[in-house]
DNA sequence: AATGTGTGTGAGATCGATCTCACACAGTCT
DNA sequence: AGACTGTGTGAGATCGATCTCACACACATT
C-alpha cells in the first residue's frame, strides 16, 4: 500500500483550519479556541497524526537522540552501562545510537563526526585517548553536551563519571603484597586509555609503597578481548621467572587470563594467585571463584544519562565530575605466597 | 564560541555562486564548470563543510540510520549480533540505534514508532512476539526493509536469519535420553517467544522419540537473566523426585542454572547432567566445563545487516530466510544416569 | 467615538539540502 | 538568418513542523 504518513497539512485540512491553528492545538500554546481544539485533535487521532521529528529537529537544531560512543559493546561493563543508559533515555523521550569505538581513535572521531552531522546534541563518550582529543574540544566550544563516562581526557571540561581506578588498583596490589607475593604481574590495556594508566599507576604506587621496583618484564600489554590476554598471559607466564601473582585490568582480561593458566596447566591459587579489575557474572563459578576488584556498574550508566538529560534539560549546573569508590572481594584466587 | 556549523549557503557565498550550483559541485550531478566546481570545493573546505543529513534526510525522506531493536543488549548473544551489525553499517555510512524491548510487546511496539518519526527507514528486530505482531505487518504494508533476526513472526513476509532451535534441543535432549536420562529438566523462557517455542518443540520431540511422556512439572519457565533462572533452577531442583539432567535454553539461565546448583551443593556432572543452549565464554572455565549446543553467533548479526543493506540499497530480491544449523558441543558437563 | 486589551486565526518565513524549471550563451546545422 | 543542441547557472519550490507577524473581532475603558 505504501500509504503516507499524515502530515500536520493533512490534519489541518481535516480540521478545516491552518496549519498554524492545527500546531498551536496540538502543541497547546497560543490562543486556540476549544471547539477548535478539538477538531484538531479529533483529525489526528483520525488520521493518526505522529509529528515528523526528523522536521522538528531540523526547525529546532536538534534531534531527541543521544549518541554513546563506548569501547566495545561486548564488553559487559559497557553492554550493562549501555543498557541503563538506554532506560534513563527512554523514560526521557530519546532513543539511544550507540557507536563503538572499538577503541581507534579514527574511528571515535569518524563516528562522533557523523553524529554530528545528524544534529545529534548530546553525548556520552568512552574516550579512547587520554590525550588526543580535538574532536571532543570542539563539542565544549561548540557548547554541545557531553558526558565523559568510565575515562576522562586531558583539558576536557565536562561532566563525568569515573570510577577510582588507581585507588582499586592500588587496593589489589597492596593486598598482594601483604599475602607475601613480591613477583606481581600486570595484565594491561593500551597505554592510550585513561582506565589503564589509572590503574598502572596505583599498581605502581603500591609497589613503591611496599619498597618494590617494577620489573618491566612483569607488565604484559594486550587488548581488551579475551584472546588478546590468552596470549599475553602466555607470554608473561614463559618466562625464566614468572610472576607469582597477576593483577589483569579489566574483566575480559581475568577471563584470557583464566584460559590462559588452564591451557598452561598453572593452577590457581597454588601455583598464581589472580586478582581482576571488574567484577563478572562467572567469577563466582569458577573453581577456586576470582577475587576482584568491583565497580558500582550499575550506577555509572545511570549516572553519566542523568547528568547528561540534566544539561539537555538546560538547567545549568556546574560541572559535575562524578568518582565512584571501587571495593575488593576476596574469593579464593589469591594465596600466601610460597616461594618466597 | 558555539560557530555554528558552515552550510551550503555559506559554502556557495563564499564561492560566489548559488546554492544550487554549489549542491552539483558538490554532488557531482548535473552541468557544472570546471573552474566553478573548484572554487565550490575550496570553499566547502575552508569552511569545514559536512552536509547537514538531517536536511537531506527530510528531502528524501530517509536517515542514514538503521533501527535494531533486541530483547537484551545485555545478552553476551545479542550484544555479539549488535556489534556485528554496527560494523556493517558503518561500511555502508549508516549508524546504528539500539532499542531494548525487554521482551515487553509494549515496549517494542513503542520503540519501533518512535524510529518510525524519525523517518528511519530499515531494522532489524527480534520480535517479542511470535503472534501479536500488527507493528511488524505495518512496516511491511509500508514497504519498510525490515529483517527479522534470532526469531521469525507469524505472517511476518520479510527476509530473516534464525537458527534451527528445534534442531539444537532435539539434539541436546537426544544426548541426554542416550545417557540413560529420562527425568529430563527444562528451563524455558516466556513462552510469546519464538525461541523459547521452537525450543521447547525440540525437546518434546525429542522425549516422544525416547518414548519418555512429558512432565510438567520437569518445565520451569523463568526470564533469560541469570537472577531468575537461579530462583527458577532452585524450584525446579527442590521437588520430592528432581531431574537428573537440566537443558537450559539460552546461556544466561545456564549460568543462573550453574550458580543455583553450586547453592544447593548439587554437582555437576554427579547428581545432575547440564546442557545449555548458546555458547559462552566461561563455559570452558568452570569444572567441569559445559556441554553446550552452540549457534553461528558470529554469523548472524552480519547476515542480517547483508540482508538489509541489499534491501536498503533497491535491490529487488526474492525473500531470503536464512537458518543456521547449531552444533552440540560435547564437554563434562553431562554423565550417565546412575539414578535409574 | 476613540483607544485599548484579550482572544482567535491564517499567511508566510524559517530550518538546510536538493531538484525542477527557466534562462542564457556558445557553437552547429539547415 | 533561424532553429537547434549542449553547457552552465540561478530563482524558486519542496520536504514537515514551527514561529512570527499581521489581522480581525469582541468587549471594556476613557
Amino acid at each position: 500500500m505504501g500509504r503516507k504518513p499524515a502530515t500536520l497539512k493533512d490534519v489541518a485540512a481535516l480540521a478545516n483550519v491552518s496549519r498554524a491553528t492545527a500546531a498551536r492545538a496540538l502543541n497547546n500554546y497560543g490562543y486556540v479556541g476549544d471547539e477548535t481544539a478539538q477538531k484538531v485533535q479529533a483529525a489526528a487521532e483520525k488520521l493518526g497524526y505522529r509529528g515528523n521529528r526528523l522536521a522538528q529537529a531540523l526547525r529546532n537544531g536538534q534531534l531527541p537522540i543521544v549518541g554513546c560512543i563506548l569501547g566495545d559493546i561486548q564488553n559487559p561493563f559497557f553492554a550493562r552501562i549501555a543498557h541503563d543508559i538506554e532506560v534513563v533515555a527512554r523514560q526521557s523521550g530519546y532513543n539511544l545510537v550507540i557507536g563503538s569505538s572499538e577503541e581507534e581513535l579514527d574511528q571515535e572521531m569518524s563516528l562522533l563526526a557523523s553524529l554530528q552531522a545528524l544534529s545529534i546534541r548530546g553525548f556520552i563518550v568512552a574516550p579512547t585517548s587520554a590525550d588526543k582529543n580535538v574532536h571532543l574540544q570542539g563539542l565544549i566550544t561548540d557548547n554541545i553536551p557531553l558526558v565523559l563516562i568510565d575515562r576522562v581526557a586531558k583539558g576536557i571540561e565536562c561532566d563525568s563519571v569515573v570510577v577510582d581506578n588507581e585507588g582499586g588498583a592500588h587496593k589489589a596490589v597492596r593486598y598482594l603484597i601483604g599475602m607475601g607475593h613480591r613477583r606481581i604481574g600486570l595484565l594491561q590495556d593500551d597505554m592510550r586509555i585513561f582506565t589503564s594508566r589509572e590503574r598502572m599507576s596505583g599498581y605502581r604506587a603500591a609497589l613503591a609503597a611496599g619498597n618494590i621496583s617494577l620489573d618491566e618484564r612483569l607488565v604484559a600489554v594486550s587488548q581488551s578481548t579475551v584472546e588478546h590476554a590468552v596470549d599475553a598471559t602466555i607470554r608473561l607466564f614463559s618466562q625464566k621467572t614468572p610472576p607469582t601473582a597477576l593483577f589483569t585490568v579489566d574483566s575480559l582480561m581475568t577471563q584470557g587470563a583464566l584460559l590462559a593458566f588452564r591451557s598452561m596447566g598453572i593452577s590457581i591459587p597454588h601455583h598464581v594467585s589472580l586478582i581482576g579489575f571488574d567484577d563478572f557474572n562467572l567469577a563466582t563459578f569458577t573453581d577456586p571463584q576470582i577475587t576482584v576488584v568491583s565497580q558500582p556498574v550499575s550506577e555509572i550508566g545511570r549516572a553519566a544519562a542523568q547528568l547528561l538529560f540534566d544539561r539537555l534539560s538546560g538547567k545549568s549546573h556546574p560541572l559535575r565530575k562524578i568518582r565512584f569508590e571501587t571495593k575488593l572481594i576476596i574469593r579464593g584466587s589469591v594465596s600466601h605466597c610460597s616461594a618466597a
